[in-house]
DNA sequence: ACCTGAACACCGTTCAAGT
DNA sequence: ACCTGAACACCGTTCAAGT
């Protein structure tokens, strides 16, 4: 609907918005790049000069979703709660966005700026809380798994407060693991 | 191939086996009904007479996968170690067909007769270590997603050792705060 | 640099028809 | 009941061309 000469003025930006509400309102098979371009009225193939792929695209949406999940002072007086409340924020974060949550098992995790943010954040909470540095990557992972596998399964079945409780008490268990390992 | 009246003759076995093939030498991208047909040399729609569609061919792939997983006597002395061991074997089996991992997750688990089985076992045994009746299954889910998680990301990044070390320890540490709930 | 038209090589699924 | 031919309504991506 734009006049002859005139630019779409796409942005990357632009781009990934409309996919967050394209994904939001027609799901995981909804997204499409056809979709996409459908609902920003461009062609298909002026994407990819703002995304270098599909891929690309759930890359950028998977680290970007998780850009509101601040990290705690790392001079915390427990590293370990601040560990905890990390991971209770970030589960919180993911149940916003379900549909995108089995996307980080696909694309085998977030590995952007945020992803990388986070998970330096929480290796240094670990190395103040005294945990050995060859157990951080370990006990870095599994709680990463247990947030994102918990998220995962709680749009699955039934009561979402159940889903979270059952989430809280795994996360207790696995930071009382890992606070006996040092 | 066949000469003309000549049936292909085809199973729901022969079919979930070619997929199995299929998604092993052409991963998940490659794993479609159509490169499916054609390693069967039949027709695309000729699959629908034997699956009802590829979420349906997708579900009996992950449930059957699981269908080497035993599950061990119910009067086991300690049943949270034959809960541990479960879960040890069905992190194994997962890793021998990687590629099927993320789809657990996109497909929200598996929900066929050998995932029924398993979760009864599991239900079971923890009735029978004393674990309440309301935590069951917070603690059955607890277990799957680390199982599925840890499985899911061991083929990620690096060292499959270090990966199972870490899939063992957190295991060890849910068994022992689902233990401490008695 | 950014966008379009057109095309390529695919998808999943349905329908009518044949045996 | 099982299979095929043909079609429908899509995909992601590339390429050449226009501004």
């Amino acid at each position: 609907m734009r006049g002859p000469g005139e630019r779409a003025g796409l942005t990357r930006s632009a781009v990934l918005g409309a996919a967050r509400e394209v994904l939001a309102e027609a799901g995981l098979r909804g997204l499409t790049m056809r979709a996409l371009a459908r609902r920003l009225e461009v062609a298909p193939n002026a994407l990819y000069s703002h995304v270098p792929d599909k891929d690309g695209l759930v890359d950028a949406l998977l680290d970007e979703h998780l850009a509101p999940v601040t990290d705690p002072p790392t001079d915390s007086a427990d590293p370990l709660a601040a560990v905890g409340a990390m991971m209770r924020s970030t589960y919180d974060r993911l149940l916003e966005a379900p549909d995108l949550v089995p996307l980080y098992f696909a694309r085998r995790g977030a590995r952007g700026e945020h992803a990388r943010r986070l998970g330096a954040t929480m290796d240094a909470l670990f190395a103040r809380a005294g945990v050995p540095a060859e157990s951080i990557p370990g006990a870095r992972g599994t709680l990463i798994v247990h947030a994102l596998g918990s998220a995962a399964f709680a749009t699955a079945g039934g009561d979402p407060a159940a889903s979270r409780a059952a989430f809280t008490a795994g996360l207790g268990w696995l930071l009382t693991g890992i606070a006996a390992q040092r």
